[in-house]
DNA sequence: TCTAATAGTTAGCAATGCTAACTATTGCAA
DNA sequence: TTGCAATAGTTAGCATTGCTAACTATTAGA
């Protein structure tokens, strides 16, 4: 039986993984040919199934109206994301990504994630749906956060 | 019970909800008045309980040499860490924290930890335990990336 | 109607990552 | 022993991504 620990320990812990978890991850998503906060921003957009505005997809990101403002700007310019204005609010625009963005999110998050699962496919099946689990957990703890 | 996962979504969700959870995480960073790398690096000297060189900190951060040395820099002048050249090797340095850079590090943990640790207290036992099943699982897996 | 709120942009700064090219030592081999 | 290649670190210059402050344009409401 594991010792009983403080949610202290857990989540330092808990930080401590998630930094070099992303470190070694980082790796791959320079082959994406893209930065990761596109990459991050493109993911968003594609599994939205709709239009975002860029003060929703900047939520969703937890970034400032600014800083999406000029990912979305790069990822116009590159042809990843297509944006029209509202047709109910002038001011508001209806981002979505394109073909091309699609196909380069689904390349990219292959190729990025591929490493990591390669080696969740050591592990056995009831690990794999206890990470599942906790994975649930967190997301939970994030929102709360 | 659980819907079967692939490795392939088991680690889509898992490099999502850490992205996540450091973006959560990093709000409390600002308190430090340092930034996360510095106060990352800071952490491996402290814990490290011995002197290393630019070079061995520059890999066990996952950064190239000369991010490092910035880093180490900006912290010599803040009086985080000090310097000396080793006695057998005139190139390398030895690197040490300072007294005021272990109270930084130590203080900037506990308060980035602590936002953390809040949200964990509201888990039951089991769901804690479970997380911290997991976090042992990951740390191998981290290895093995 | 006019004013306040809302959506987004622009400008300018800071932190952190990189590569290329440099200096200074070290160590090995001719 | 000398001289060259390898090693440790720095400097310069650039890209990305984050921020705030200050701006424009549109909308909505008093």
């Amino acid at each position: 039986m594991a010792k009983k620990s403080t949610p202290f320990e857990v989540a330092d812990a808990l930080h401590s993984v998630a930094i070099h978890l992303l470190r070694r991850l980082r790796v791959q998503d320079l082959a994406s040919g893209i930065g990761p906060a596109k990459l991050s921003a493109l993911s968003v957009l594609v599994f939205a199934r709709h239009p975002l505005s860029l003060a929703a997809l900047a939520d969703a990101e937890q970034v400032k109206n600014p800083t999406m403002s000029r990912l979305v700007a790069a990822m116009e310019r590159d042809d990843l994301v297509s944006i029209t204005a509202s047709s109910e609010d002038a001011r508001a625009m209806e981002i979505r990504p394109t073909k091309k963005g699609e196909r380069l999110l689904l390349a990219g998050k292959e190729r990025r994630v591929n490493s990591l699962a390669k080696v969740l496919q050591d592990l056995g099946e009831s690990e794999l749906s206890q990470l599942e689990q906790s994975i649930g957990l967190l997301r939970n703890v994030i929102r709360r956060l």
